[in-house]
DNA sequence: CGTGTGCTTGAGGGAGATCAACGTACGTGG
DNA sequence: CCACGTACGTTGATCTCCCTCAAGCACACG
């Protein structure tokens, strides 16, 4: 927890009155529900450590994934502003949740401006993120699906500041690949054949390793501007405001590649 | 403006300094980009007038639209806070935008608290929908999702408070309910005809009415939760925080028929 | 060692895509 | 008022990507 509040881009005032907040931390293994839609949403929660994803489920139990969740984030704001959580949360790793009372949360949007526009920040760029995951899954083929969440994850993970030298392995079960994706676990099995056949990805024991990032990027027609990760800082009032690129615009230029052949989409 | 001002949760003072901010209104005709990922980003949008449509584009050309913009919303937020828009806007109807320069947005941010926060709202809300498209994209068959839409249409028309007068037809042309759904135009043809077959629909010229509301949320297994629409004010700091029921969710029970049936989720 | 859990592989089927006409409303200019 | 072009929608034939169903396999764990 305490680790989490240094990074946050706020004045150390707003990280004490964090840190004073009563809290509560909860662990889960992995596979654990973390909640619920139906469960009372009277907490906010924050993934302190490990790995979570977001999804929802139809009446015939077939499930959509929409997001992973890495620390340090703020999942489930439905349940602050709202009262209700709107998807399931799922731990994929052991994970640790700080919760804290909605109430007190609320106290402190009002007293510290900065924390809603923090989460602001956080809001849109997880809702381009999920615009994303729709592109890909309306309207592009299995493989370019799979090579696009590979390379999304290897991103957001490095985003994240997960040390690399803690294993480059994508540890995701295949029947979570197709949950994000919109596909069987058989259609996953044979795409991540046709991936390896490609010599783009390695798998070992439970996990996939990714052997040329550029080239699977290329497949998936990745352009990382989607993420947004040069603007990690809150907006300054009146200044002149641009994002300078991070790792993922260094390696894929956005501005280069964003729109190269678009001809056509106003057809 | 003036009108769209009066309608937000926020306090008098804080509606007179947004109507003090200098801005300026632009139309447009139907079919209009309104604007473009490449646009340099220094403007924050609202539309108060019309209908919008947001979309990405693949390199080939394949459009994925995400979410219907109605009045009185910012659009683009990712504009605000990231200085560049991650998606095009297109006008369905004329439309009327207005447009705030960012600098002056954060101002009213850092005067203004309780503004983020209401954007903080809207903004969840439409991840929300979002990720309800997705859910519809990724596992609903093509009838289910038509008659999902269809059913959001209604519904979100109603809380945007366009008066029910004003025509029941949804104009959609079927290549944007086709961009909506990751279905092609064809498809979109063959199953409106089902709908209408099955009596749920009619169609006039140009647009669809609804003859049977609840059949199609039957068909759609709809459930108004997502919308979040008995939620409008902004947050209370500690007190207890509660959503009443909303138009939609009094017409189709969140509670009852929200999780009915979930058993296998689990598989 | 059995049992479970996740992954793989194969055969067959189906929802939706693609390709190709054709129809219909509407605007524009003759 | 009619000829024509354009924009949308419809309909049909064929194809294909992905799903479904069904085994079989590999590995972990009691």
């Amino acid at each position: 927890m305490i680790r989490f509040v240094r990074h946050l881009p706020l004045a150390e005032s707003e990280k004490q009155a964090i840190l004073n907040t009563p809290r509560e931390i909860r662990r889960f293994q992995r596979g654990d529900t973390i909640y619920r839609p139906d469960e009372p949403g009277d907490v906010a929660r924050i993934l302190v450590e490990g790995l979570a994803v977001q999804y929802r489920i139809l009446r015939n139990g077939e499930r959509q994934s929409a997001d992973l969740v890495f620390p340090t984030r703020f999942c489930d704001l439905g349940c602050i502003l709202f009262g209700e959580s709107d998807h399931f949360l799922a731990a994929l790793t052991d994970a640790e949740i700080v919760e804290i009372s909605t109430g007190r949360v609320l106290d402190l949007f009002a007293r510290y401006p900065q924390i809603p526009i923090l989460l602001l920040h956080q809001e849109t760029r997880s809702r381009s993120i999920l615009f994303e995951r729709l592109l890909s899954v309306g309207r592009r083929p299995a493989i370019r699906r799979l090579a696009h969440l590979l390379t999304e994850f290897r991103l957001r993970r490095e985003l994240a500041g997960v040390p690399p030298s803690r294993s480059k392995r994508i540890l995701l079960q295949q029947r979570w690949i197709g949950d994000f994706l919109g596909l069987t676990t058989e259609h996953v099995s044979r795409t991540i054949g046709k991936l390896k056949a490609m010599g783009l990805i390695e798998q070992h024991r439970n996990g996939i390793v990714i052997l040329d990032p550029a080239g699977l990027a290329r497949i998936a027609e990745f352009d990382a501007g989607y993420l947004h990760s040069g603007a990690e800082a809150p907006p300054q009032p009146a200044s002149a405001h641009r994002r300078q690129g991070g790792p993922a615009s260094a390696e894929f230029g956005s501005a280069g590649t964003k729109r190269a052949e678009n001809k056509g989409w106003n057809r």
